[in-house]
DNA sequence: TTGAAAGCGCTAACAT
DNA sequence: ATGTTAGCGCTTTCAA
């Protein structure tokens, strides 16, 4: 029936020389539909004769076959892959994330599409929109998002696990940090070192549950050791360096001199913080009191010690990965977990 | 043509409520191609009544109409996608070229899919198979895979652009910082600090061209100085932190101490070679020299102050865009840029 | 100015 | 035990 024609289409591009399941059909002599079911490994099942599957595996080796996951994506309505959302790459905590999930993916025949939305609330809802459009099977979503009806429709429809923030009021399934317990302890351990005249608070994003809980530790540590919260010194902007910038230069302005000691809801933060004392103190570092949330191996290296949370990422990513995947062969639970983080002390 | 029987493909997922062109066709009573034609803009070149174009607009902004990326690709043959393949996420230099990456892909309306190899050679090619086999209209390879007819071959039949380091004796595309220069400069400066009884090399993979370069400059500096180079205290192995640490220990064996000063070829060298340091001796680290490829924002306030050579991650990665690009609209001319790197002395 | 239909490569229901 | 065929959603040629 002359299938040659090429009339029609001459104009895509396409792999040079790709080999489709039909050279493979023809060449061993079979249909099509023998071909994808002795290659998926449904040949047993379809009572496909032994000579018949090894004829034709062995001319898709030959051929050196690789079936078209595009047009499979099409028929199948899935993609073999998973879609992870972040703010930032340039961010450890996500970059370490970010390859725990990765590994995961792998062993489990997912590929992990990475994308970060530069903290653009607009840029992050366009990428997941992407995304489902892209027929990805799950999504893992860090993000510095706002509380979003997107987001839980989303959610509702393609299985999704937030991990690093929890939504308010849905019943999203969430993979965090024990954020408030280890924040509380951090900065107990950092206001035990000495006499301070303040504490400093530098937040992110006021709405996002990371930051409440975090700063809800850092004020009710300051309560218990009968230490006053003073607003003025108690920042919150975005989880950003740049943020952190403003905020330590603001609390500077505002008492007039550097903080006694600072509390960074993140590592991004505490690095804002830290290039606004060098740029204005230069080398004459003040001597402050610091601790952050978030580790970094160089920290141990840095002067003054700062005192650190390390979240715990393998287990993060981990049990969002093992959610997601329940989430993905159909349990529709509420799962939630809250891993605990480790205190560094410098 | 009862074109409703739904008795084929029943199996399939797929988004629950997706809209597919027919829908929109339907509902504006015109054909598909119609609407295919006004909803990419050709409209006028096919003289499609513009009431028309403005009825199929409606509706499809009524209906919420997004085209399916994935019959899209299947279809043309191409995805509108950028494969960035890297060695790891946790480094932060491949973290910074990947978010000037995504922006720019953002931008010229290409998506950015990003995959890392952890450094495993099979890996890598496992990556670039996936992506070649999903169609990504051009590959980004940051890596430190060793020389390939694979690699060639991908790049002779799909446009690519290596970063960070040249392949061997093929008429590839690249861009990378000026290695030699750069880390001459670098170990210029370090050795000028003062006099050292010796001064150790700690590189990447051997074959890399990224590790030759830098391991060259290293080479000739010290020649330049009259400073013989003990070959004994030059270590390569690879780019990773585990790799940083041996090499650092083995160097302490070697000479039966900690060296008087070190070069590090890349970030994470450098973070191992601090980690042995500290594991040996902790907090009474020695006092050593140190000079790096790579900086990072927390090295300001490391001690012992080490000198840095910062690449210029952005014209880095603006560079290769700007080259796959050109390559994607059909130029084959061989294009390779060499982009100048910042000592940051400390 | 628009529509019909082919076909991208694959899978699965159904027929044989 | 294997083949035929519809159809995933889209674009484009050709016809009208």
């Amino acid at each position: 029936m002359g299938k040659s024609t090429r009339s029609h289409s001459q104009t895509r591009r396409g792999a040079p020389e790709s080999i489709s399941i039909e050279a493979v059909a023809r060449k061993a002599k079979v249909s099509t539909a023998t071909v994808s079911i002795v290659l998926n490994g449904k040949g047993e099942r379809y009572r496909i004769s032994k000579a018949t599957q090894e004829r034709i595996k062995d001319v898709a080796k030959k051929l050196n076959y690789e079936p078209n996951p595009v047009a499979r994506s099409l028929r199948l309505g899935r993609t073999q892959t998973i879609g992870f959302v972040i703010a930032d790459l340039a961010n450890p905590f996500f970059a370490e994330l970010a390859t725990t999930l990765e590994r995961l993916c792998h062993e489990h025949g997912y590929l992990l599409q990475i994308s970060a939305s530069g903290d653009d609330v607009a840029m992050e809802e366009e990428i997941i929109r992407n995304f489902v459009a892209k027929s990805v099977d799950g999504l893992i979503i860090a993000t510095s998002h706002e509380e979003s009806d997107f987001l839980s429709d989303i959610a509702s429809r393609t299985p999704t696990v937030f991990v690093d923030r929890k939504i308010k009021g849905s019943n999203c399934c969430w993979v965090t940090s024990d954020n408030y317990e280890s924040a509380k302890e951090a900065i107990r351990r950092l206001i035990d070192k000495r006499e301070f005249r303040e504490v400093a608070y530098i937040g992110g994003a006021p709405s996002l549950s990371s930051n409440i809980e975090r700063l809800q530790a850092y004020e009710n540590v300051l309560e218990e050791a009968g230490v006053p919260v003073a607003r003025r010194i108690v920042k919150e902007g975005a989880f950003t360096c740049d943020a952190g910038k403003a905020a330590m230069s603001d609390i500077i302005e505002e008492i007039g001199r550097p903080p006694d000691a600072v509390f960074t809801a993140s590592y991004t933060l505490l690095e804002g913080a830290l290039a606004e004392l060098k740029r204005r103190y230069g080398a004459a570092q003040p001597d402050i009191a610091i601790a952050t949330y978030d580790d970094h191996p160089l920290l141990d290296y840095v002067a003054p010690p700062i005192l650190s949370v390390r979240q715990d990422c393998p287990l993060l990513a981990e049990s969002a990965f093992s959610i997601l995947t329940s989430m993905m062969s159909g349990s529709s639970g509420l799962q939630r977990i809250i891993a605990p983080a480790r205190i560094i002390q410098r």
